[in-house]
DNA sequence: CTGCTCGGTTCAGTGAATGAACTCTCGATG
DNA sequence: CATCGAGAGTTCATTCACTGAACCGAGCAG
């Protein structure tokens, strides 16, 4: 897409805000890092990106703080990429597109829901609970459901096979250890 | 939509959202929309963007019934640009990036808030006001606010000023009618 | 007739995305 | 020791979207 790097002449905080996630698959690599994928191979074979963009937007978003890296072994040194803090509060960004998604954009509705793991209850479009009054229900209380029709999910890469679980959002995808 | 331009591997909701919103411009032009910028030629001044990329850009919206075009004079066919009703439910993804930019991408703080207009108080994350306990207040009762420096905004187009002011989302920026 | 505004279209040049091939380190296997 | 494979990249030619400047055309205004 070339989507360029930034909006220079736009003196506001949205133009900041897509200055650090707003190039193509900057959304869908964060996304994937709120379903708990956490490694280059494991975002890699989920999303089918070029490597070298992958490269470059983890990096970007390492640099931006908006995700950080752990070593997860010394030698040779292997790092998980985690959303820190600031990238954890993008959680209402990600699922409000996610839902406007479903709405007016999927044919025949949408592919994921979001709950409240607690009561069951999809959020609201402020990511709320209504249930329970949970004005904004944080990620780690968060449970992914999807909805595939009867073939299941349409990639069939080990990563998309565990997602299709109702499960926790930020639960590693893999051994959680 | 024209190759390279979606991401037709994800079967996700989000990736359908991004198809319609992800590419460059495409919020920043939507955020004019909810500033109350309607013609091509405001958009254009106000962004600093191609016209080229600005055509496409609001046939797309157009087509993908996130705005609609509205005659605002016969001859020669003149049209504003408005938001539909699928486009004003974008506003909770507007205000949660513009929110997080102000907060972790703009050094010095959020250029603009965004208020309940009947009580003055700023939006929470959830784009609800705290104070009346409204869960979600519809852009059209949301006030923004400038906070610029000593020297004013640093665009110095017509749009920048009026924009400069405290106003209501939506407002159209010319001939308040 | 001339100039001006508004809303475009056209087009050459640029630069980001793509995808295939290659690299490097290390642990395990034989 | 030699080989293999996993993980995480880098390199590079090609493609394709964005850029910006020039051009176009309808309808006023003087």
């Amino acid at each position: 897409m070339a989507l360029g790097t930034d909006y220079a002449q736009q003196d506001c905080s949205l133009a900041r805000a897509l200055e650090v996630v707003g190039e193509r698959w900057s959304l869908l690599i964060l996304r994937d890092a709120f379903y708990g994928v956490r490694r280059f191979n494991d975002f890699l074979v989920h999303l089918d990106i070029p490597r070298a963009v992958l490269t470059t937007r983890l990096t970007a978003f390492t640099e931006a703080g908006v995700l950080r890296k752990a070593a997860y072994q010394q030698s040779p040194p292997r790092y998980d990429y985690l959303l820190t803090d600031a990238g954890l509060e993008l959680w209402p960004v990600v699922h409000g597109l996610a839902l406007w998604g479903g709405r007016h954009a999927t044919p025949g509705g949408p592919l994921r829901t979001f709950h409240h793991e607690r009561c069951g209850t999809r959020l609201d479009a402020a990511g709320g609970c209504g249930r329970c009054g949970v004005h904004q229900v944080p990620p780690a209380d968060v449970e992914m459901r999807s909805h595939y029709g009867p073939q299941g999910p349409e990639r069939d890469d080990p990563i998309s096979a565990v997602l299709a679980e109702r499960r926790l959002l930020l639960r590693p995808v893999r051994a959680t250890t």
